[in-house]
RNA sequence: GCUCCAGUGGCGGAAUCGGUAGACGCGUUGGACUUAAAAUCCAAUUGGGCGAAUAACUCAGUGCCAGUUCAAGUCUGGCCUGGAGCACCA
């Protein structure tokens, strides 16, 4: 065996043989349990950057765990790969997307391969490919069919950098979240899933995921937001009409004192009177101007014009004026709100600010406020109204809704912010939703048997302030499925969103070309055991891949309901403190690692330093750091090779002090390796524990010159057994070195190893005397010891005594096999 | 404002159930080997006190203030700081 490391000879080597004895394929039979580990697949942009390093490499190194733990594993690879920045691409230098993909896809399949990971290729999917969108579209249909795809006229989020439509979940902070631009709302009939149907299952659902994180299922339940109230009428004096309001506050409607209704309100026209048209138009067309971010601005003041209206309030019989103001949001509740400026801080600043009256009707027995300075929000005691006075307000929402229903005027109403999920998008490079607009039909969907509706060729990608896909001349005229007649293709694609929301099935049959997935096959490998990719998917990503198992399950093509049985958010890769971007040049490129250190050294650093979860700070120095210690085992392996024997055996053997030492530490480190692997997947300690061993072993051959037959066979497991709890991580140094052993199988075919739970832990403990819960002394004592026996060891060590001669013993606590604590005064 | 997460040496981070705080590594310092360097190996490394230094001893110490307990990084209550998400959602 060569003394030295040379990683990048070793792992070319071992990764053609993987490929050439298709090592990583997975068969969907096999009598082992099965395990499915996924990596959120990337958008192939062009080179892998260490988050992706990072991401794969934990789910490898799982894969590879579970595969020794007798799992038959799935773990397959494949590309989101439509969207914007293909198109991009093409604008910029002429590129036509497919090819600028292709070859996107090409250079990070290397990278792939040069990482040493171990995908299942023959199942890769490329959401971009006829074969896959193909199912996107089907998909869509199905949804179709169903109606939970729709067709509606809506105010929806513009970014006109990307010049197309964004979903509600794409807008962050008020802008894109592709490339910050300022989002605009524009009326546009665009086509919706309507996710809303599923707002309560998934929402409830959350509780089933206990494989998730709090912060994943609270972002996700915020979003839903879920708030439960009540939906009372007011019928406006001046006109016969109704204004129905949503409000979470029942009981605080004795103290309504106006009304405001959204600036887009549907029948805000009829509530003007003629003397406030002009004020409310401008008003109105001044709040269409306003972007997203002006509108939502918490600091704003705020603003508002009467319509010169009023309406009753069905309680008490008194009239109050109405108003619009763009603090009423038209999207959320019913567009309208009643206004208690007493015991509501919105309220309360647009009372102040236009003089509008104010009437207390909730107050804290013990502090009564008459709300002068700020509205009173807290919960307390009903006064001003009526029967309910002295009511507690909890109470009071409840009794207050139920006389509004007997009164004909209310109901109780539970209400969620999520909005339907808007899927149209203004561009090329996406699947196209599969619909033609017949004069005669109207909307028909595309011939199940006619897909994939395949993007043109002959587009014009130079074209500004339009879709590209509308300049090519083959693919807008059609014939109508129905009627025969001419008919137009819808020009719009599907968000690619839609793309990745069901891809994970796919993996479980990936080349099927009569259904998106086989039933049985994705029953039996879904749900996913382990899914594995960045935070920033939290909302997004995962509650629409959510949806889209329910919705699917309702469609009858799986037997599931949730897609992800555990997950694991990893943290950011950072430099210097701060996120690695090509803006800040602080990126480091995953190919120079490979060429200087080899894929195993940057596979142990990047689970090294922090648990997956957290932010990672790269630095050099790590890099190197892991690097030697690889070539630490390596020197081991190699300088022992000639006294190693892979088929060693300790039956029989009564073994010294020191190797019986080896042995405990040799079966503690697969105890504490496997269990930390378990827990939460806490690489970081478990490289740590290579380590430790990996000095025990150095320590106790520093110790020996001449090795005898016990010697080397207690050797031989111990280096065996840490090649092998090291073969996950560092996947191309152990196998060499397995074979440079002799080994002519893999080392990644071996079983993980077993360990003695008598043997995994030292011979003898040290004892902890405290004296009022200080540590006062260590003792080695054997482990057999009772507890009475460990009392007396520790009330008879001479420093103890000494300690505690003259005072009087409270009490002596005694925790087995760990330590006594004498209590005295 | 609401919700969630986190706070431990110079740094990344360890610490099943409440039971030896600081594992392992990075960095730093000193030393060995070498003509020299690289590589490698050895030792020290929470702070204060007493020491020329070492050893021994001793006090303090896990964001802050209280509490529960024989015993608190860990549990409870109240704060502070940082991060993330949501936000004129009635």
């Amino acid at each position: 065996m060569k003394e030295s490391y040379f990683p990048q000879q070793i792992e070319k080597k071992w990764q053609r043989i993987w490929e050439e004895t298709g090592a990583f394929k997975t068969s969907n039979e096999s009598e082992k349990p099965k395990y499915y580990a996924l990596s959120m697949f990337p958008y192939p942009s062009g080179k892998l950057h260490m988050g992706h390093v990072r991401n794969y490499t934990i789910t490898d190194v799982i894969s590879r765990f579970k595969k020794a733990n007798g799992y038959n594993v799935l773990h397959p690879m494949g590309w989101d790969s439509f969207g914007l920045p293909a198109e991009n691409a093409a604008m910029k230098h002429g590129a036509d997307p497919e090819t600028w993909t292709d070859e996107n896809i090409k250079y990070m399949t290397k990278q792939l391969k040069m990482l040493g990971l171990s995908y299942d290729w023959e199942r890769e999917v490329t959401t971009c490919k006829p074969d896959y969108y193909k199912w996107t579209q089907w998909l869509f249909l199905q949804l179709y069919k169903k109606g939970l795809a729709y067709k509606k006229e809506a105010a929806v989020n513009w970014c006109d950098n990307c010049a197309t439509v964004l979903a509600n979940e794409q807008v962050i902070d008020g802008k894109c979240w592709r490339c910050d631009g300022i989002v605009e709302k524009k009326y546009l009939s665009q086509w919706f899933l309507k996710i809303t149907d599923y707002a309560e299952v998934l929402l409830k659902d959350l509780d089933k995921l206990t494989g998730w994180g709090e912060n994943v299922k609270t972002m996700q339940a915020n979003w839903i937001g879920k708030s439960q109230g009540a939906v009372l009428k007011f019928k406006v004096v001046e006109k016969d009409l109704e204004i129905p309001v949503y409000t979470t506050r029942p009981d605080t409607v004795y103290g309504i004192t106006y009304l405001v209704v959204a600036p887009e309100y549907k029948d805000i026209e009829k509530l003007t009177t003629p003397e406030q048209k002009a004020a409310v138009e401008e008003y109105r067309s001044r709040a269409r101007k306003m972007t997203e971010i002006e509108r939502l601005s918490t600091d704003r003041v705020k603003t508002g014009v009467p319509l010169g209206t009023h309406a009753i309030n069905p309680f008490t019989g008194e009239k109050f004026p109405l108003w619009t103001a763009d603090y009423a949001l038209v999207e959320y509740g019913t567009g309208a709100v009643m206004a208690v400026p007493a015991h509501d801080a919105r309220d309360f600043d647009f009372a102040k600010k236009y003089n509008l009256p104010l009437k207390v009707v909730i107050q804290n027995p013990k502090t009564p406020s008459n709300c002068v300075d700020e509205a009173y929000t807290e919960p307390g005691i009903l006064v001003n109204s009526e029967e309910f006075n002295g009511m507690n307000n909890e109470e009071a929402k409840k009794a207050i809704t139920e006389k509004a229903v007997k009164g004909g005027y209310g109901e109780f109403k539970t209400q969620y912010r999520l909005r339907d999920w808007l899927i149209s998008r203004q561009r090329y490079w996406g699947a196209p939703i599969p619909v033609v607009y017949c004069d005669k039909c109207g909307i028909v969907p595309v011939d199940e048997k006619d897909l994939p509706v395949k993007l043109p060729k002959d587009v014009d990608f130079s074209v500004v302030g339009k879709s590209p896909i509308t300049t090519s001349k083959t693919f807008l005229n059609t014939t109508c499925p129905h009627c025969g007649g001419p008919a137009r293709r819808e020009t719009d694609t599907m968000d690619t969103f839609m793309c990745s929301s069901w891809y994970y099935l796919r993996y479980s049959d990936a080349k099927n070309s009569e259904k998106p997935f086989d039933r049985d096959l994705v029953n039996k490998w879904l749900p996913v055991d382990q899914y594995v990719g960045g935070i920033e998917h939290a909302i997004l990503h995962l509650l629409y891949s959510r949806f889209f198992t329910k919705a699917l399950r309702d469609l009858g093509l799986l037997d599931f309901d949730e897609p992800f049985e555990n997950l694991l958010t990893q943290g950011m890769v950072l430099k210097d403190g701060a996120k690695m971007s090509k803006s800040k040049g602080n990126t480091v490129d995953p190919d120079e690692i490979f060429e200087n250190y080899g894929a195993d050294t940057a596979r142990l650093f990047i689970l090294s330093d922090s648990p997956p979860a957290r932010d990672f700070d790269w630095s050099d120095a790590g890099v190197e750091g892991c690097y030697k210690f690889l070539n630490r085992v390596w020197r081991l392996i190699a300088a022992n090779a000639d006294n190693i024997n892979l088929k060693f055996s300790l039956d029989g053997l009564t073994f010294s002090k020191e190797n019986d030492n080896l042995i405990r530490t040799v079966h503690m480190a697969i105890k504490g390796i496997t269990n930390d692997i378990a827990n939460d997947f806490q690489f970081n300690t478990v490289i740590s524990k290579y380590r430790e061993l990996t000095n025990a072993i150095y320590d106790w051959r520093a110790k020996k010159s001449q090795l005898n037959d016990e010697d080397k066979a207690v050797m031989s497991f111990a280096i065996t057994s840490l090649m092998k709890l090291m073969s996950p991580v560092a996947v191309h140094l152990t196998e060499e070195a397995w074979h440079e052993l002799g080994a002519d199988t893999s080392i990644h075919d071996e079983p993980w190893l077993k360990w003695d739970e008598n043997l995994a832990k030292a011979s003898s403990i040290t004892l902890v005397v405290q004296v009022n819960g200080k540590v006062k002394d260590k003792i080695e004592v054997d482990e057999a010891l009772s507890q009475d026996e460990m009392k007396e060891i520790a009330l008879n060590s001479q420093k103890i005594k000494e300690l505690i001669t003259g005072k009087q013993i409270v009490k002596v606590i005694v925790v087995p096999k760990k330590l006594v604590n004498i209590v005295v005064k």
